[in-house]
DNA sequence: CCAAATTCATAAGCATGCTTACAATAGAAA
DNA sequence: TTTCTATTGTAAGCATGCTTATGAATTTGG
């Protein structure tokens, strides 16, 4: 059947749910869910930039962004200022008032992350971390290949 | 700032949509998502199953799956009998219809695996694989754990 | 400098997952 | 048997991603 391959894919897919399930569970409780913990984490480091450029670097389409940083915005987590340098752009601020739920939230990522890695060495989390380094880079872009 | 690990779990995530993505660029053009893709695959091999099984099987809140089932069954590539032992469950059954866009698909996805493993050593994939079991097996149910 | 092409943010509408709620049916308890 | 409980499939409505389209602003070519 060949399908052996085939399923080391399924299965990364699986393990990659598995882990987003528990900390959407954590998260819950916290009122913030995945998505919106991921805007504000990649804010907290790029405070400033406009959200075309978030958008690639979350891999998002800008779209899908816009409406994440409306909820966020009306619930003052996020500041929205325009940009004076072109004003076709809106740069983003992570409001101060989003420090302490970020805080809480990289602590549950941690826990997930416990979780899923109990028991396995550091070798294997370093060997996992290069094969995962290595199919990135066969994966990226170039929408052309695969045979 | 403790990020490293954290950071294999976003990659784990995100190579799994990366290899979703690849897929869902070959599939579109056959007609058929991955999500409807999955289903005909899973039924293949279990023909006759009732929907909560096929639920549950697939990791799949039963009523996301119901509408799946919906439009496949109106397309005519599923097939759903009522079972006769239980008046409320209704057997699902692949189309013969299906077969030859289920091998399509099939293939398709053998290109995603090669894509996204070429230049791994097979010991690095058996790496992968037996990393992943664990994962799994750490992640599996139980949702009190974490620390 | 002006017209054309590009970029930015956003709207409209679809796909697919979920939670919650419900009616029909089956099974267990009395 | 009759009643209570659990299971099955589904509806309604939300969350979050996407594609495609659009207006405003910028950049580029001439």
């Amino acid at each position: 059947m060949g399908g052996r391959d085939t399923t080391v894919g399924m299965s990364l897919n699986d393990v990659a749910r598995m882990m987003r399930r528990d900390f959407d569970r954590r998260a819950r409780e916290q009122g913030l869910s995945r998505a919106r913990w991921q805007v504000l984490w990649q804010l907290s480091r790029r405070q400033g930039v406009h959200q075309a450029a978030l958008a690639e670097v979350m891999d998002l389409a800008p779209i899908s962004l816009t409406r994440q940083l409306d909820q966020l915005e009306a619930e003052g987590l996020v500041e929205r200022r325009p940009d004076p340098s072109d004003r076709r752009r809106r740069l983003l601020f992570l409001a101060d008032q989003a420090r302490p739920a970020l805080e809480r939230l990289k602590a549950l990522a941690e826990q997930t992350r416990a979780r899923a890695f109990a028991g396995l060495e550091p070798a294997d989390i370093d060997t996992l971390i290069r094969i995962l380094a290595a199919m990135r880079a066969n994966l990226c872009d170039r929408p052309d290949q695969g045979d």
